[in-house]
DNA sequence: TGAGTATGTTCAG
DNA sequence: TGAACCTACTCAT
């Protein structure tokens, strides 16, 4: 799930693997063919993340830049390199281990000065230590737009999807509708604490699990709502609503994230 | 085997 | 607001 978890966990793999490291980097498919020129044989010099955005650091100035969108991947293999099998949009092999990416939404050559000005569009990001969680409460406490909007607009907070979204807004009790500016500092500053905890919890286990242990009910997807539509809350055993909001879906306990 | 669905973003209208 | 991007998974047949 391509969240900001899921790159933290890739920054982390690759720096691993390949940083430090002379690089091969081709594109068997070809979109990527003229940027992976650029690169390709130089040493990487570092892995980073900054919400769902991945960059990878080259020697001179030059960085790939890489966001999976819905659809990407990275896989990870080790020893011999086989032939691509399907669309695979860049290859990188290291030493002793290999990457194939494929589906990306972008995959570009960037200059530092280029990823800053990315960067500088993006807002704070609950993985990153630099990161300063001011600039996201003064557009938040500033604004009409409802919660559901603020959490997955990425100049406001980057690194949160859809299902951090829905579970965030479940865990504090809060109406996914209610505006930014009626949140509130205490609250804002427990769902900020509690963010920068549920996505370091994603990085070290790989996947989303939102549940309390006093809620939790066997095992499977430890999630309040996200895709449980229709089934019953795990706090209050209200049927979980769904919704279309700006073209995405939202998930919701109706009784339980009535607040005001 | 095929239909339906999805975690995200950008751009046209 | 909807289409496009273009991949993988789940479920039904």
């Amino acid at each position: 799930m391509p969240e900001g978890h899921t790159i933290r966990r890739l920054v982390r793999t690759h720096t691993q693997r390949f940083v430090g490291s002379s690089v091969s980097v081709s594109s068997p498919q070809g979109r990527f063919a003229r940027d992976a020129e650029l690169v390709d044989g130089r040493v990487l010099q570092s892995a980073d993340a900054h919400g769902k955005h991945l960059f990878h650091v080259y020697a001179d100035d030059l960085v790939v830049h890489v966001h999976l969108g819905l659809y990407g991947k990275f896989s990870l293999s080790a020893g011999e390199v086989t032939p691509p099998r399907g669309q695979v949009r860049m290859r990188m092999v290291g030493p002793t281990h290999w990457a194939d990416l494929r589906g990306p939404i972008a995959c570009e050559v960037l200059t530092e000065s280029e990823v800053e000005g990315l960067r500088s569009r993006l807002g704070a990001d609950p993985l990153r230590r630099d990161t300063d969680p001011e600039t996201a409460w003064r557009r938040i406490s500033r604004s009409r737009a409802p919660l559901a909007t603020l959490l997955m607009d990425q100049s406001v907070i980057a690194g949160v999807g859809n299902v951090y979204r829905a579970e965030v807004l479940f865990r504090h009790g809060l109406d996914p509708l209610l505006p930014g500016r009626s949140l509130g500092r205490e609250r804002w500053d427990a769902v900020w604490a509690d963010l920068v905890a549920l996505l370091a919890d994603g990085v070290r286990r790989g996947g989303i699990h939102t549940v309390r242990p006093e809620h939790r009910t066997g095992r499977g997807r430890q999630v309040y709502v996200y895709r449980r539509t229709g089934r019953p809350c795990r706090v209050c055993g209200t049927e979980i609503q769904r919704r279309s909001h700006a073209s995405r879906n939202l998930f919701w306990c109706a009784t339980c994230q009535a607040a005001t």
